[in-house]
DNA sequence: CTATTATTGTGATTTGAATCACATTTGTTA
DNA sequence: TAACAAATGTGATTCAAATCACAATAATAG
């Protein structure tokens, strides 16, 4: 079950910088586990032990907010999770669960830091990764806060096909309270729109399967709804 | 004008670690600035060719939403400000205003990358200070999607007077359309609810200066509100 | 010091979406 | 595959807060 990290094939840019001695000080330091669907990957509250690398597979990032729980959002592999905790504070702020199959690399948190002292290309990546992912996250604040329900769910979806899931047909891991307590809206609502959605012929829903239809009309209601 | 920055008072924990030698070439690539209320420091859209340090003052972050702007938040010094936009995308994504009278020094980007190459412990506490703003910024996005209106406006409070003023009695520079802005609420509710807060003593106005009366109580509609 | 503009206060009305309540469908497991 | 649990669909009702419409105060410039 072990890879190698010489050999993997899911390298992240930061690890594509170091040595081929450095390669092999992370692979001694590092444990590869699979989780399946629904699996709790790190867990608010508890002590962040281990920088988190996503090899394969998709997991929601959700926080335990006052009423309710808030999905951050959803990440694709390959990604690190929860670099902020690492070095921001001891304890997990948020949790991230698998919401398909997943491969997930445990890395030793000294050696990680070792890495980032030795190497400066290394912690130049990692900077970047971090400032990219506050972006982005600046981004969903806005639009989470500012547009309406209709106008979420069209990001959302555009999102999915173009960011995550990277095509228009797409198979929904995730309930509709999930997709709900991603945009700021309740069940009830994601289930009217995206049905109405479905009528209007923008969307197919076959089950959990999603197809974009129309994608002109969900680029308008993302940008006037 | 010009502050010698081995000699500042105002270092920035990262700044902390630089050698004299390099703090002499952080010193020949900076330069200081004062800014007066209302001026733009950084303008979202432009390009980001500076590091942007905040060494006196109070600024607000800000974005230009779909609707409207989102005020992201209030940052007091010191500070670095647009981080993750040098280092995430060469177009500033938000802007920053002084909200007061500010000094802000504008660091030469290639030398400041320069350092983080060079030295690690200053590349680790940019890191640390990245990821620090970043847990920051997911809860503030929790809490502003799930509270009310009035437990959103004890939070600002709270921030207020533990975090951006250090005292429990403060003069807003800001109007209640920024608060509005700030805290996802019409310029009309927050006068409603800061009025009512008034009332019931929990706070005291005095034109632009409020003064936090009822701590417990804030802390209660924060929590329940 | 007056004129003009920006900011704040407050009632009446509207509204988008939450909540409630239940039916229906889908998924799981014993 | 029957039986139970989880997820979804849909109408009726409620509600918090936005919007609208002005009045009343600051604040600032000429």
């Amino acid at each position: 079950m072990e890879i190698k990290c010489a050999h993997c094939d899911m390298k992240s840019p930061a690890a594509g910088k170091l040595s081929l001695q450095e390669t092999e000080k992370l692979s001694g330091n590092c444990l590869t586990v699979k989780f399946k669907k629904g699996d709790s990957i790190i867990k608010q509250g508890t002590y962040s032990t281990n920088v988190v690398y996503l090899r394969r597979g998709h997991v929601k990032i959700h926080i335990e907010g006052p009423y309710r729980v808030q999905v951050v959002r959803i990440v694709r592999s390959p990604s690190y999770l929860g670099l902020p905790t690492t070095f921001g504070d001891k304890v997990n702020h948020y949790s991230v669960s698998a919401i398909g199959e997943c491969e997930v690399c445990f890395i030793d948190i000294t050696t990680f830091r070792m890495l980032l002292t030795t190497n400066s290309d290394f912690s130049y990546q990692i900077l970047i990764e971090l400032c990219k992912g506050e972006l982005e996250l600046y981004n969903k604040c806005v639009n989470r806060t500012q547009k309406q329900i209709r106008g979420k769910l069209a990001d959302m979806l555009i999102d999915f096909a173009d960011n995550i899931f990277k095509t228009e047909s797409f198979n929904l891991n995730i309930t509709q309270e999930d997709i709900g307590n991603l945009v700021d809206a309740s069940r009830e609502s994601v289930s009217r729109v995206l049905t109405e959605f479905a009528k209007d012929g923008i969307i197919e829903i076959k089950s959990k399967r999603i197809t974009i239809r129309d994608r002109q009309m969900l680029n308008n209601i993302s940008r006037n709804g």
